[in-house]
This record gives structure tokens, sequence and C-alpha cells, in this order.
DNA sequence: GCCGTTTTCGGCCCGACTGTTTTCAGTCG
């Protein structure tokens, strides 16, 4: 069982639990150990052998036998007697908006309903209505929320998303009633992927903005509107939620906005130690039980003060240590887009790419890079048109014949020449005979066979990086966004080699792959690793995905000294060539 | 179920909107 398998065995523990009603705090542990198992670096089954479950927040005795049990024999005894009472269907209608535990509850009691097609059947035919707490618009609703449902995927790219998330607040900053506006949540906080796009504004009317916003054309479908929020849907069936508060809470606005709702849990936990209380709207004194004077909100920074803390990056907001980190004034030094001076995987029409090397290198002087590294494919890469020797040596007197043009332009940009070397099945790394000594580095990577057991994928990698050919590991787990699972391999491993023999691992910026992803940056960062943040171009467009890497790298705590492409070509280079010996 | 510079027991974030409600539960952010 994967980590993820787990996370989702707990998350459905915490919704079967909330349909039979327990203790919403215990459903809550549920949900948080859901999410600190998918938060996990390590495999689950590691923390099982060595008995070091319980030292993860949010998992004690009693889910750590959970997680025991599921890792040791693939089932829960705990989960299978509350399917006993509550079958397995009735999890997927929790998915459909609107329709929660309670009345999963009372369709499956009253009108033994199980499944989404029967609770459709049943609304269609208006037997709903008979039940408590339904009335004919509880029905319509459902039905229309059901057909959104099969309409859509649960979540998007942040790589297709943030560009709508911006188009939206520019439309928003340009209404005359908008004093400000921004993207939050999980946008803000740049996740791989986002469930929806959550915008909030700033007005003195706060209600006309929302008339206003839930009348626009971009909006397919108005969920709810009232006076300070609108959730909407647009064309392609993505929510879209806008809060409206008045200026004086923007800043308290766009911290709850932001979340994520673990660190916000937080956030006001300690706010009550501190005899306050945190909303929407504003810090506030809370004595006698009675809230009174508004001690901090026009300012994100003013809120965190109000706490003790300081402001703290949104893509650390997701409950996985910064706030202790920032009362201890332990807070990263996070890497920022300018840090970036190279971008060092990137393919040409030698083998996969749309282009030449010079419009490649155009693009990146474009960008302020002091250099790139271009690196097409291997030979063992058929499908791919990967480079054997001769082609090799041929692109090689292209990049030399392209430096010396850009050096005879006044240019001090120059072209590395790199390989992105299959690593084969033996774990070999596929550079052409004869032509490592041409190459300014090469960059080892899995293309092919990777559907054999964990252990076989771990020992190919393993051996390509103590071979010594390679300076660092492309698109580490081959995972693509809702499409790919990663590879079955244990990246603890990789990630312990790496660090021994000095190979840098890459987190390609790739908005399908951005792999390695938030998690085991940090992770492979607290093994002493190094770090390389590329995009893996094929077209001098995809050369701008270097933000959407950044922001991974951020969302795993990174810092600029730790990734080679934001050092100086002179530090790259002494770095290389220390290796090489 | 988890957790602990006030606690190993007794707390656990806080608010908007909707529909069916005659005072609020359910769902969601
Ligand atoms: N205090 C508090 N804030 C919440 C709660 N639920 C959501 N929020 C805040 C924090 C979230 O980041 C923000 C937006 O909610 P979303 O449901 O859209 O979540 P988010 O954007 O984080 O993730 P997503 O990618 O949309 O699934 O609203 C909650 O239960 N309590
Ligand atoms: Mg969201
Ligand atoms: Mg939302
Ligand atoms: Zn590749």
């Amino acid at each position: 069982m994967t980590n993820q398998d787990i996370s989702r065995e707990l998350e459905e523990i915490a919704d079967l639990l909330e349909i039979a009603e327990a203790n919403p705090f215990r459903i809550r542990s549920y949900r948080r150990a859901s999410e600190a198992v998918a938060d996990l670096a390590e495999e689950a089954a590691t923390l099982v052998a060595e008995d070091r479950l319980t030292e993860v927040p949010g998992i004690g005795k009693g889910i750590a036998a959970v997680i025991e049990q599921l890792v040791t024999t693939g089932v829960s005894e705990d989960k299978e007697a509350l399917l006993v009472d509550y079958p397995a269907g009735l999890l997927e209608m929790l998915r459909i908006s609107g329709f929660g535990p309670r009345k999963a509850a009372v369709v499956y009691r009253e009108l033994g309903i199980s499944t989404v097609d029967d609770l459709e059947a049943a609304a269609e035919s208006e037997k709903l209505q008979e039940l408590p707490g339904m009335g004919a618009k509880t029905e319509e609703k459902l039905l229309s929320a059901i057909a959104d449902y099969r309409r859509g995927q649960e979540r998007a790219l942040l790589g297709d998303m943030l560009p709508v998330a911006e188009m939206l607040v520019e439309k928003l900053r340009q209404h005359p009633d908008v004093i400000a506006a921004e993207y939050a949540g999980s946008t803000r906080r740049c996740r791989e992927t986002v469930g929806d796009l959550d915008l909030l504004a700033t007005s003195d009317d706060p209600a006309a903005v929302c008339q206003w916003f839930a009348g626009l054309d971009a909006l397919e479908q108005v969920i709810m509107a009232g006076d300070t929020k609108v959730s909407g849907r647009l064309s392609g069936g993505r929510q879209v939620d806008l809060r409206v508060v008045e200026q004086q809470s923007f800043g308290a606005a766009l911290q709850y906005f932001t979340g994520s709702m673990q660190h916000n849990v937080r956030v006001r936990e300690r706010a009550q130690k501190m005899n306050l209380t945190v909303n929407e709207y504003g810090v506030f004194e809370f004595h006698d039980e009675t809230k009174g004077d508004m001690v901090a909100g026009a300012t994100e920074e003013e809120v965190y003060a109000a706490l003790g803390l300081p402001w703290m990056a949104p893509e650390l907001r997701e409950d996985r240590g910064e706030i202790a980190a920032a009362e201890e004034g332990r807070l990263p030094d996070l890497i920022e887009l300018s840090d970036i001076c190279c971008d060092l995987q990137m393919h040409s029409h030698y083998s996969d790419g749309h282009t030449t090397i010079e419009q490649m290198a155009r693009t990146c002087i474009a960008l302020g890079y002091q250099y790139m590294g271009i690196t097409d494919h291997s030979q063992a890469l058929r499908v791919a048109n990967g480079l054997d020797a001769e082609r090799l040596n041929a692109q090689h007197e292209e990049v030399l014949e392209l430096n010396e043009k850009l050096e005879a332009e006044g240019s001090d940009f120059v072209v590395l020449h790199g390989l992105e070397a299959d690593i084969l099945s033996d774990g070999a790394v596929d550079v052409p005979d004869g032509c490592f000594d041409l190459l300014d580095f090469v960059i080892g990577s899995l293309h092919q066979g990777f559907s054999t057991d964990a252990d076989r994928i771990t020992g190919r990698m393993v051996t390509a990086v103590e071979s010594g050919m390679i300076d660092f590991v492309g698109h580490p787990t081959g995972r693509l966004l809702l499409a790919r699972q990663p590879y079955g391999l244990h990246l603890d491993q990789l990630i312990s080699a790496c660090a021994e023999h000095d190979v840098a691992l890459e987190i390609n910026a790739s908005p399908q792959r951005l792999d390695l992803d938030d998690v085991h940056s940090r992770r492979a960062v607290e093994q002493g690793c190094k770090l390389t943040i590329n995009t893996d171009a094929h077209d001098p467009q995809m050369l701008h995905s270097m933000r959407y890497g950044v922001m991974q790298a951020r969302r795993g705590w990174v810092e600029a000294p730790t990734v080679i492409n934001t050092w100086p070509l002179a530090d790259l280079k002494a770095w290389l060539a220390a290796r090489r010996k």
C-alpha cells in the first residue's frame, strides 16, 4: 500500500464515521491523519517497521494501529466494520456538491439508496421530498449537482488554472467598486493541483460586487450568491468562490481564504490561547466570553503579528510545522524565481523538441538567464529520436558555433552541452561511446521499463547514481499529474544515494510533472541533496514554466543555495569538474 | 482520536448561505 492509498483509506474512514454521526473531533483526527500520511516523505511501511508512526503529528496510537493493519494486511478492521452498516457506494455520493453525510445517512436509512444512480432516480421520481429536511428544491439542486459531478474532474492543474485566476483578478480590479483583489486558496499556496479558484476582493459595497460578479458571463452557473460571497462554475465546470469584505479586513480575509484549512485551525487555536479570536474580518480581543476590540485585520503581516508570528509565505501554510518554525525564527529564506539564472533541461529538434538550439537560447536570454543547458534525449529513446554518437557530435559542433556567435554579438550568455541519458534496464547510463568527455553534464532519466517492481526500479536508478556518470536525476518519479502514478520506487533510497554521491535531484518544472514534489524536495534537502529546477521545455513557450518549479520548491521549504541553477556559471562548472574527478 | 510552557483529562476554529425551519440543521468555505 502506498502512502496515497493509506491516506485515502483514512479519509474514507472519516467519511464513514461522519455518516455514522461519530464524534466530530474523532472524525477530524482521521482527516488530519489522512493529510499527514499524504504529506509523509518516507513510506508509511518504513515507519511501521521502525515503530515511528506515532512520531508523526496527528498520528497517535489508535490511528497508528489502523495504518499498521493497512500496511500488513491491506485492510482495516475498523473500516470493514463501518462498511457493514454503510455500503461503500455512499462514499461516492459524498462527492456530490451540497450532498453531505447527513443526507447520505437519511436516504440510505429511509430508502435504501446507496448509489449515485439510485439517488438520481429517487430525486427524479420525487421520492426524496418525503424525507425529513428535504423538499422540492433539494431534489432540483441535487439533480443539477449530480450532473456537475458526472461532468467534472475533481482537481485541475495549477498550470491550467493560475492563468484563469490571474485573468479573473484583473477583471475584479477593473470594477469601480473594487478596491483590491487577489486570488487565494490553494492557487495562492501554489499547490500542484487545485480543486477550485478562490478569489478575494475588497469594497465599500461588498453586496454590489457580489451581485455584479454573479452576473458575469464567465460564470456558466451560479451555485449561490449572498452579500459577501458568490460561488459559481466556469464553463467547463470548475468552481469559483469569490469572497468580498471591506478594506479594513483585507489582511484577515486574505489570511483566512488562503488557508490551508489546517493552517487556519492552528492559527486560530493559537489565538484562543492568547485570549484572542480570529475570523475573516480580523483579530479580536476576547474577554469574559465576549468579542471585544479588533486589534488587526488590514494586512496579513498585522494579523500574524497580533499572534506573535512573522508573516509567512503562502506556500508554507500547510500545517507542516510552519507555525512552530515561525515562532522560533526558523522560517526558511525561500528561493525566488529571480534567483534562477539558468535552465538545465530542454530539448531541441535534434530529438523531440520543436525548434532550434538557438531559438531556445534566445528565449533564455530574454528570460534573463546567464546560461542554459541543451539536453536532448539519448539514443535508447528511439521514439524521441534520441541522439547517437554521430548526431551528438554534430550537435556539439553546433553548440560551439552558437557560443561563438553569441560571443561575437557581445553576449556573455553560454550554452552548455548536456544530454538527457536514459537509465537502461541494467542501470547503465545511455551515453554513446566516446561521448562522455564531450558533454558538460549528463542527466539520468528513466523513460522505459518502469512498470516493473519497486526494488528493480530503485536498483536501476541507484546504480546510475553510483556510476558517477550522471550529474542529476531528471523527473525522478516519472509521475504525470492527474494522469500517471509515480514509478513504484523507493524514493528514500534514491535520495540517500544522491546525497552520498553528490548527485542532484531535479524538480521538473513542467506543470504536469512537478517532480520531485514539495515534500520530497524538502526531504532531499534535509538529507543533504542538491536540487535543480528545470523546465524540460520542448519549445520556447515551455521555458516560461520555470515559475511552477520554483513554486514547488518553495512549498518544499527550499532555499536558493541548494539549487544548482541559482549558481553563477563558474560555480556550476567547478562543481561539475569536481564531480568528474 | 489527538494532544499538553496553564492540562494525561478536557478541550478541540469560526462564519456564510440555503432550505425548510417556526428556531436551525446541513453543507460548505
Ligand atoms: N477557518 C477555516 N477556513 C477554511 C475552512 N475551509 C476552508 N477554509 C479556507 C481555507 C481554504 O484554503 C480556503 C478555500 O477553501 P477551499 O475549499 O477552496 O480549499 P483550498 O483552496 O485550500 O483547496 P482546494 O484546492 O480548493 O481543494 O478557505 C474551514 O473549515 N475553516
Ligand atoms: Mg480552493
Ligand atoms: Mg473554494
Ligand atoms: Zn525526460
